[in-house]
DNA sequence: AGTAGTTCTTGACCCACATCAAGCGTGATC
DNA sequence: GATCACGCTTGATGTGGGTCAAGAACTACT
């Protein structure tokens, strides 16, 4: 529960009488291997700090699923569009493997923005950081070829090769397990 | 001017005297067609409300633009991954027609978020919006062919085929000129 | 251990879209 | 109103990566 608190110190400094107003609306979930987290059209009532275990983000096209990304320790995890938005997510998020998350429920979420500027600001910082990740991969989606998209992950990710399903990394390259396979082999 | 208020108003309420605080901070901007806004490698200093005209933001990419988006009346403008990690940007926003920007430096809206809870707020909303429509437009790009990002475009925006350049709603289409010609041609 | 359901690999073939090239507006500049 | 520079169109040709198919290697379940 702690790590909830390191967490959001990378953003904000917390009090000790600011952090026991904030600990009580966290609580852990447990969720086996390939358990669904969040399915498509529910509302995704929490947000996620990942205390271990693999997530994926995707959704279903015609047969099989596009990946959209990953999670894993320390990062956050969930459907944000869906839980920012409070409509039924386009998305589902699925545990690749057994998985811990520590988890806030919207309405506490609002609750502690309204009591709190600091944590306000904390909503803000990461939703800054979500979108600055979102730039560098609409970037390397567009100006990478399938090649180079599967050279800059296995460089900076490639521990991800060991934890989920190939065909779930050539879709989040958005290229198929084929073209996937062939590229591992050329290597 | 008023423009401003009301825009923040889509989001948060504000006093009069809020208000005042607020408004010396944001000062108008004129381009004329063609003129860059942001260029690649500096890092945006504004955040910007469009007045009038429309804008593009792109980056090169052997040979060519890529498109990444337009802003025009009433929506958000520059670039935002530069302006919120004061990192150089990847990104260059161009006035594709002549353009009133009305903008805010970026130690100005540090310093209201420091002051005014109520702006941190707008803040926040603010990028939960823009995350927002990351999210619709990533499936649309990954789940939909070119013919049918055309047509949804078409749908949904007619009045950009008057506004830009065709090239530039190609490569935001992510084709080439030559598929975008040919489409049109076929309805 | 045996069976069934996946996932991964490999080969043969295919196609949507890109690339290349040439001619045709159209509007800005002098 | 001639010239130049782009953007748009149209046709011919090329190709990266997708699709289809079939077998091999795992995994999970009983």
């Amino acid at each position: 529960m702690d790590l909830v608190r390191r967490t959001i110190e990378r953003y904000v400094p917390l009090t000790d009488a600011e952090w026991s107003r904030i600990a009580p609306n966290w609580q852990e979930f447990a969720f086996t291997r390939g358990a669904r987290i969040c399915g498509i059209g529910q509302v995704e009532q929490r947000f996620y700090i990942v205390k271990s275990g693999v997530q994926r983000l995707s959704f279903p096209h015609d047969g099989n699923d596009l990946c959209i990304g990953f999670a894993y320790d320390g990062s956050w995890c969930g459907e944000f569009a869906s839980f920012l938005s409070r409509k039924p997510a386009r998305f589902e998020v699925t545990a690749v493997t057994d998985s811990a998350l520590l988890g806030i429920q919207y309405d506490d979420l609002q609750q502690l923005y309204r009591e709190m500027p600091i944590m306000e600001r904390w909503g803000r910082l990461l939703v800054e950081e979500l979108i600055l990740g979102r730039a560098v991969r609409e970037v390397e989606q567009l100006s990478l070829s399938a090649e180079e998209r599967y050279d800059r992950l296995m460089a900076r990710s490639p521990h991800l090769l060991q934890l989920v399903p190939q065909k779930d990394i050539a879709s989040y390259l958005r290229m198929t397990p084929e073209t996937f396979s062939r590229l591992r082999k050329r290597k």
